[in-house]
DNA sequence: CGTGAACGGATAGCTCTACTGTCCAAAGCT
DNA sequence: AGCTTTGGACAGTAGAGCTATCCGTTCACG
């Protein structure tokens, strides 16, 4: 098919499509002559993947290229190719905040907990700096208190990335299953965002009994 | 203080403070002539929160100042400020995808967990919606047994919220017991998305036997 | 074979967000 | 008195994410 078809199947402009191909988010159709180019269900269904990974999970451009291009590298790790990922999600924190004492403060209680549940991860991973950061915070805030619930959250993260990681293993085509692990990741965070505030309503009304919203008519 | 103090306080420029001011994040200062204000601890405290909210927890300008404005409402029940958070952190689908045929494939797999579950939530709360969209997204990738996560993501949540909600009854002062709740929400999922690929990493690691990414040297 | 739409490629322009800079007259400090 | 700072208004800016226009093919159809 040629751009023009892309665009119907995929509700995304040809303009667009043109700027995703220029800003490598795309790859270039496979040329049948000087200028013309056909694009197959790959596109399609990389064009879909582009949609959703900004539109719902919420990433820059820029972001969505890089994942990708880990999407395409055979040679990374798995879950590496998702590191990346969440690497591009968050910004990266200047070298300046990670001099003070609250950073220093959060990287201690994170590194206690890693250390008392033995997990198994690296400095290098962004996420650690993403998550010091934001215990960081906290400490800053006041509220280091709320830091106390980091345990809890490593607890069932554990649990969610146990049940995520074995529902991979057992794909066949590396190129689906890759794609499949960065929908669930990136998308995974929007979901559960959006999984615990409706929990947070819930367990209010159960323990607070807060008036429901719902107005009943 | 006056404003220079502020600014020098907080790390944040004057011109920005004054951005602020004009955008409705950050309250007016006690007038104290024609042409001056002053500001207090709670101005600062104000803004520390709002740099966070931005630069932590990812919010835009608006959605930020929505947010300080339930934290300031004090007729609205504690939670509900929150699904105000989350109504502006995620944009809201378009009228025309509600209609199609993923869309209500992902409405249905959500309620009959919910129901399942036994949650009390309204359709209104706008993680609702949010969820819908996300599940409905799965299914049009193809990728609708991602979708079997979602019970995984309800029993954890559960418990997340359960733990959180519980954590904040026994406060004292409102105003500051909200700020607590939106900082800890709107922070927390960046925190739990971070501690999420720290977990992904340690199980893959675990699991599949992948060489760590650490270079060792 | 002619003709009008569609194509690829390049480049310029637009809208929105989040600031930043400049100017002003009136305080404030010293 | 003289320099800085203030509140307030408003213009300008940089980057993101498209969108529009132009150009010289190329294709599809009569």
């Amino acid at each position: 098919m040629r751009v023009g078809e892309l665009s119907r199947r995929s509700g995304v402009s040809v303009a667009t499509i043109k700027y995703y191909l220029r800003e490598g988010l795309l790859p270039a159709g496979e040329r049948t002559g000087p200028n013309q180019a056909a694009y197959d269900d790959g596109h399609l269904r990389r064009l879909r993947m582009i949609r959703a990974l900004i539109d719902v999970g919420g990433l820059s451009v820029v972001a969505t290229r890089d994942v990708l291009a880990a999407v395409d590298d055979p040679d990374l790790p798995l879950f590496q190719a998702l590191g990346r990922a969440s690497g591009t999600t968050t910004t990266a924190p200047d070298a300046a905040e990670e001099q003070d004492e609250a950073w220093n403060e959060g990287e201690r209680m994170l590194a206690e907990q890693v250390d008392e549940r033995g997990w198994q991860v690296s400095a290098e991973n962004p996420a650690w700096a993403t998550a010091v950061g934001v215990l960081a915070t906290y400490v800053r805030l006041g509220d280091a208190d709320l830091a106390r619930q980091l345990g809890l959250y490593m607890r069932t993260m554990e649990e969610v990335a146990r049940h995520e990681v074995a529902a991979v293993v057992d794909r066949g085509d590396r190129a689906r299953t890759v794609e499949g692990v960065v929908v669930g990741t990136v998308l995974g965070d929007t979901l559960l965002a959006a999984v615990r505030r409706l929990a947070q309503q819930h367990c209010s009304l159960r323990l607070l009994g807060e008036t429901p919203p719902d107005p009943e008519g």
